[in-house]
DNA sequence: CGAGGGTTTGAAGTGCATCAAATAGTGTGG
DNA sequence: CCACACTATTTGATGCACTTCAAACCCTCG
């Protein structure tokens, strides 16, 4: 029997949010949170690189964290970009233990690192492990597959009024108020898309869809338009929610 | 104890080629063959549709099978092109029971069906399947992240290279041959393409990289030309394998 | 106030799509 | 074995969406 301190039960609090975790007996919960490092971020810090023989896995509990590739002629695409209560680098175990994507922190963030070789233990001895982690996978096949879709069949006004539903809450009605996560040109890069085209392609969906946007405020006046607008060039519909 | 009949016998080491069932049970293998079907269809032949409710789960043993998104404009995407040995459809097991893509046979295919609720079943009863299945979907998103880079960083003709270089084996030298694995037109919506895209993409392939097509015949005259010519623009170089 | 990053705007170029039509290839029935 | 029908592939001409390069603007923060 292991006594928790403070902080691991801090931190066993925040794994405890994190659906890889969810379900999981108090006493694996335990032996993550002791062989984790809580550590903090600022914009730019690179966490691995794609091709790393992976040691460590991550858990974001504050801001934001870019998970990407990158060409040997240096240009990118944005793979996803995680907050609070997000698992990322963990699939390496079954990447023949290499991660088979860059991730750079991208605002100030707090971050929890754990062991791989502790996951790969338990993935392999806990079914409900095993199942947490086939469920995430899915999930995230789930959004590529839609993400390839979406770069085959949508245009670049299309691709943002997606990413701007996908920020309302499923039972939203009326005029929807809300903020854009992170800077737009990440927002550009998440949707394979330049800056420039996107400042002028939301020109054009405000004008097409009568959005608002001030800053980072986004003023939706209808939900229904946006929906026409965009989720029939999907084959998914609002609310598309990842699961 | 069950008896085996001859048609299970070939269907346990017909199963056995799939990644899913390596290393499980004979006892298993013979649960899954009792209780599946094997059938036969032509190009065409619709398998299942996005979003419907997930009965049974697939395995190609000859032919070709288009794994695709279909949007309400009628535009499609296509995700997946996969042939003997792949299994196909069972990741609907972790997507709340629903197929996340559609499934078309587009060349005559010999596929056996098998139930869902068999491999939800095995899945949470014995760890080795669960691998299987961790081992799959992460293969899987690999490709796919590589796909989404690949429409986000590379031309028309790089990603024909890609394809081309694909098909080779991973120790090939000198002049290779190869045959295009399915129509042109089905590579290019695989690629992201259309047809008349693919072939005047193809026509600058092979002047930037001297490769010679005839039909469905390629001639590579030098792999490492084309390694140059693609992979610089990838983050991954070959042989990328899929793990 | 001034520096620097984020964002917008303008002008010009490029790649892919689209529409239309020609050509090649394949399988069919006579 | 040929003519026909049908599909796959190629070619040509044109248009549009997105990119690129350049510069302005805007906002924040030292």
């Amino acid at each position: 029997m292991t006594i928790a301190t403070a902080r691991t039960d801090t931190i066993i609090d925040e794994l405890r949010q994190v659906n890889l975790f969810t379900g999981l007996p108090e006493s694996t919960l335990v032996h993550f949170a002791e062989k984790s490092h809580v550590k903090e971020g600022g914009k730019g810090k690179v966490l691995f690189i794609q091709g790393d023989e992976s040691e460590w896995f991550y858990v974001v509990t504050r801001g934001w964290v870019k998970l990407f590739r990158e060409t040997l002629e240096g240009s990118e695409a944005v793979i996803d970009v995680v907050t609070n209560g997000h698992a990322f680098g963990e699939n390496a175990v079954f990447n023949g233990g290499k991660y088979s994507y860059s991730a750079e922190i991208i605002d100030p963030t707090r971050y929890i690192m754990l062991p791989t070789s502790l996951l790969e233990y338990h993935v392999e001895k806990q079914q409900r492990m095993a199942m947490n982690m086939l469920s995430g996978m899915a999930r995230m096949q789930n959004i590529q597959s839609r993400e390839i879709e979406h770069l085959n069949v949508q245009n670049a006004p299309q691709r943002i009024a997606c990413f701007l539903l996908r920020l309302c809450p499923s039972d939203a009605q009326g005029t929807i108020r809300l903020n854009l996560p992170y800077d737009k040109l990440l927002i550009a890069s998440r949707l394979g898309i330049k800056a420039e085209t996107f400042s002028r392609a939301l020109g054009k969906l405000k004008q097409d869809t009568n959005l608002k946007i001030d800053g980072s405020a986004v003023t939706i006046p209808s939900l229904s338009t946006l929906i026409e607008y965009t989720c029939t060039h999907c084959s998914q519909t609002f609310p598309c929610e990842d699961l």
